[in-house]
RNA sequence: GCCGAUGUGGCUCAAUUGGCAGAGCAGCUGAUUUGUAAUCAGCAGGUUAUCGGUUCGAGUCCGAUCAUCGGCUCCA
């Protein structure tokens, strides 16, 4: 190959989607050099680098990760050219008999199809392809295999579990050297390690996974965000409402919950005697903010009926899902439902997403957003589902139309609704490439019928709403978490926690600092430090970094009345009026009101 | 829930084959009163995640539990 080309380069997708999968091949000969009684699973290319996975009873340790990196690096030198080849399904099976995976896979490609493999050297694995010409074109010192991990066979947690390794590579020692930095970087800037620093949450071993403590930094931020957005869809026509934490077993009957979401609610009492009163943490606000609604009867002059809820939500998520702030048992939300005659559907569901966008662009995640468009399984067997094949198929194209009359860029999730309708999911991905959802917004076309939610329209007749389920900045854990790594820590001056820190030189600057400090305290917050040190000592523990200003405070500004400025990048404003100073860092402190 | 790894002061890390738990930073006290990223001195801080076991003796070995991390599965 010749390596001027740009189709052999990086740069083309489809190259590095196959130098990627041969590299999973000699990793899989080198495994099987290594541990000849090595069972081999599936071995695909991904997004970045490449995994195997295998059934192996050898403990996967660093040790022997390396001992593989140099088999495979053998493998590179003995440039093995790769041959492919096809057989019939019995000589097929006979060749990969000693492979009850590959066997598997075999006896489940469909009749007809071709059956192909790919030999380098000793090696042979079943493979569609394509690959490299030879196992030369891959560069010995390029590639590294980076983590151990498992995972079930065919992605079914029925299944068994086989080990998984991931490797990545590149075509030079420079380029992968590059990417191991940037992995670097990024794990510098990773909340659960950051924000614990930061002191914006901690985690405690005898509360319990998943519930973390909100320090007053995070709290501050998770504040100011939350007063935002109530203020924000107030004047969008949004009410407030504050309902219970939980209810009886009773009002989940009616929601569904209680048959779709019962493993996954924290239950007070025994779920199964029926003479007695269960409780249950609400998983969800749906049900509650209904009975707003259902307080008396509804005309169709009340639609839409907009309902907003700074919400607490609790979720028993399984042992093994808890991370940071991203996923945890108990959270909160901004919330809200609206109740909306079908001709309002359009347009409200394109104002949803207007707001939403408007609160993601002004804290500045929306750049790294993209939407998903959130659909059913209409073959999905285990009856995860509320309503009829054509209630979804009716919902699905009323979204359908929504999103494509707007032009709205979105991928579609199959089998990843809402059991009771469909959603658009703002995808949030992170510094390490994981994707989650950040905001969603579902149209529900089932539930109203389920708690007899009635208006009546202008013929005088009896009719079912639709309800548009929506967050407005999701979860206030997961897009402070999002906040913390986006920003480095060093939050825009508008949600800062600590937005300036005054400092003094002497001990005589000490009552000229309170004096400032008094005047800026209402409007800003801000920290003062007179503790008697030098001043050196005293920047260091401001973590300077993170504080937009800092106001440093001596002799000279005592005689002029001035203020000296620093900002968080080292930049050196100089001594400035109080007046001055406002002025100059006005427009950053309203950052969220220009749009 | 599953596979694997990890757990020593607030943080970062030490502690030979099982043999008195130690340092730096942060904290506190005192000195210093200094003009922009580490001033000096002193003090305090630990039932080594928890519980149990082996042993004359456990941070170290074994078991269970809890938590954290990397994944899988899940995320209504």
């Amino acid at each position: 190959m010749a390596e001027e080309s740009k189709e052999y380069t990086f740069e083309n997708k489809e190259f590095r989607k196959t130098y990627w999968h041969t590299c999973s091949h000699i990793m899989a000969q080198a495994i099987k050099r290594l541990y000849p009684e090595v069972k081999l699973a599936i071995g695909p290319s991904i997004d970045e680098g490449w995994y195997y996975d295998m059934d192996l009873d050898v403990a996967i340790t660093p040790e022997v990760l390396e001992e593989i990196e140099k088999e495979m690096k053998k493998i590179c030198k003995e440039r093995l050219p790769l041959e492919r080849f096809v057989l019939p399904k019995n000589e097929a099976l006979e060749l990969m008999k000693d492979q009850p995976y590959k066997i598997e896979l075999i006896n489940d490609l469909p009749e007809g199809e071709e059956i192909s493999f790919y030999k380098q050297g000793e090696f042979t694995d079943l493979c569609a392809g394509p690959h490299l010409n030879s196992t030369g074109y891959v560069k010995h010192n390029g590639f590294k295999l980076l983590s151990t991990a498992g995972a079930y066979w065919r992605g079914n947690s029925d299944n068994a579990m086989l080990k998984r390794i991931y490797g990545i590579a590149f075509q030079s020692k420079e380029e992968l050297d590059e990417f191991l930095t940037q992995r670097e970087e990024a794990r510098k800037r990773d909340h659960n390690k950051l924000g614990r620093e930061l002191e914006y949450f901690t985690t405690v071993d005898y509360i319990g996974q998943g519930l973390p403590i909100i320090m007053p930094k995070g709290a501050r931020v998770i504040q100011l965000l939350q007063r935002w957005v109530e203020d924000v869809e107030q004047k969008n026509g949004y009410q407030l409402t504050k309902t219970p934490y939980f209810a009886k077993r009773e009002l989940y009957k009616i929601s569904g919950h209680w048959d779709h979401y019962r493993d996954g609610m924290f239950i007070m009492g025994d779920p199964d005697d029926e003479t007695k009163e269960c409780f249950a943490l609400r998983p969800m606000t749906c049900p509650f903010q209904y009975q707003v609604y259902l307080n008396r009867e509804r005309s169709y002059r009340d639609l839409p009926m907009r309902l907003g809820e700074t919400s607490t939500l609790f979720r028993n998520e399984d042992s093994g899902e808890m991370h940071g702030l991203i996923r945890v048992r108990q959270f909160t939300i901004s919330e809200g439902h609206l109740m909306i005659r079908p001709d309002q559907l359009e347009e409200e569901f394109s104002r949803c997403l207007d707001l939403c966008k408007y609160f993601l662009g002004t804290v500045g995640l929306l750049d790294n957003c993209t939407f998903r468009f959130s659909q059913w399984d209409p073959a999905n067997p285990n009856n995860k589902y509320e309503g009829t094949p054509e209630q979804w198929e009716m919902a699905q194209a009323a979204m359908k139309k929504i999103l494509d009359d707007l032009g709205v860029q979105y991928e579609i999730g199959i089998d990843e609704a809402a059991f009771y309708g469909p959603k658009l999911d703002i995808q949030y991905k992170n510094v390490f490439g994981k994707e989650d959802t950040i905001v969603t917004i579902q149209i529900d076309m089932l539930l109203a019928e389920k708690y007899g939610m009635y208006y009546i329209d202008s013929d005088g007749q009896k009719k079912l709403p639709y309800i548009i389920h929506r967050t407005s900045l999701g979860c206030y854990e997961r897009t402070l978490a999002y906040l913390i790594e986006m920003y480095a820590g060093a939050l825009p001056t508008w949600m800062a926690p600590e937005q300036i820190r005054i400092l003094t030189i002497t001990d005589r600057a000490v009552e000229y600092a309170e004096s400032v400090a008094k005047k800026l305290e209402n409007k800003y917050r801000l920290t003062i430090d007179t503790s008697s040190n030098t001043l050196k000592y005293k920047i260091r523990n401001a973590q300077l970094e993170k504080i937009p200003y800092m106001l440093i405070l001596g002799d000279k500004d005592i005689e002029n009345g001035t203020v000296s400025v620093r900002t968080r990048t080292g930049e050196d404003l100089g001594a400035l009026s109080l007046d001055a100073f406002e002025a100059l860092i006005a427009d950053v402190v309203d950052n969220k009101k220009r749009q």
